[in-house]
DNA sequence: GTTCGTGCAAACGGTTTGCAACAAT
DNA sequence: ATTGTTGCAAACCGTTTGCACGAAC
């Protein structure tokens, strides 16, 4: 475990002791909290650690690629009427999602995942849509 | 296009006017629409239309398999200290995301999206995981 | 004194819930 | 009469914003 500290430092954050405590707990941990559950966690050891510092110091960890945020959690849907196994391309421009046929991909290796029963897969490329020119 | 009243009926939903105006943009849309731009959509040849029934009527029809709804929209994040591209399981009755590690896992296919600049892949799993017994 | 970080409260956007009116059976 | 559907409003939850206080350089 490097130091916490140190770490912030390489990255341009001024290590003051409420973004400290937010990197301990979620630098290290395993689980992928929601704010709130960072918040949660953080508050036993400083209770004064508001909601907005708990938000402001995620988003400028992810700006220096300490974390990353990930859409994985309900909450916003994009409703399909494509009922089917198919894939997903996000043009993170627009923020248009549009299918990827299943056919064109192929995923192998999930034999490994013997610990799960998995019932669907899908596959999400982030990029940019190129623009006839 | 199949009948649309027909095919509600064939899932059991009655086919109300407000449900069929939502259909007929809904599940035949390439989009994948939110539940604002659903409403917003069908309330010109609808205008009593409400949100409720919106997303009544959309959750109906994903328990019926009309359509599936999908987090790929930003709103509720889940952050990960493990920055390296990976991938994810989803464990549907906990909610719990777990990493699969990349090399696990191979995806092959991406050549056929001449379309796209793809800049980042991520295969999501979702299913139960196995409980020792 | 200027910049940066924090905390509070309010606002915001998407979603859910409670309830009364209505339609269908 | 019972059930199912709708519409409205309020509540709710996660997130964002505005602003004032305080700390650090």
């Amino acid at each position: 475990m490097p130091n916490i500290i140190e770490l912030l430092r390489e990255r341009g954050v001024q290590p003051t002791p409420q973004r400290i405590a937010v990197a301990e707990f979620v630098l290290t941990t395993d689980t992928h909290p929601s704010a709130d559950e960072v918040w949660a966690k953080v508050r036993d050891r400083c209770p004064t650690l508001s909601r907005a510092t708990v938000y402001n110091t995620l988003h400028l960890f992810a700006e220096r690629g300490l974390l990353r945020t990930q859409p994985l959690r309900e909450g916003v849907a994009a409703f399909d009427p494509h009922v089917g196994p198919h894939h997903h391309f996000i043009d993170e421009e627009s923020g248009e999602i549009l299918d990827v046929p299943w056919d064109a991909i192929r995923v192998t290796g999930e034999e490994a995942l013997t610990d799960f029963e998995i019932r669907d897969v899908q596959v999400i490329f982030r990029g940019r849509r190129k623009r006839p020119e």
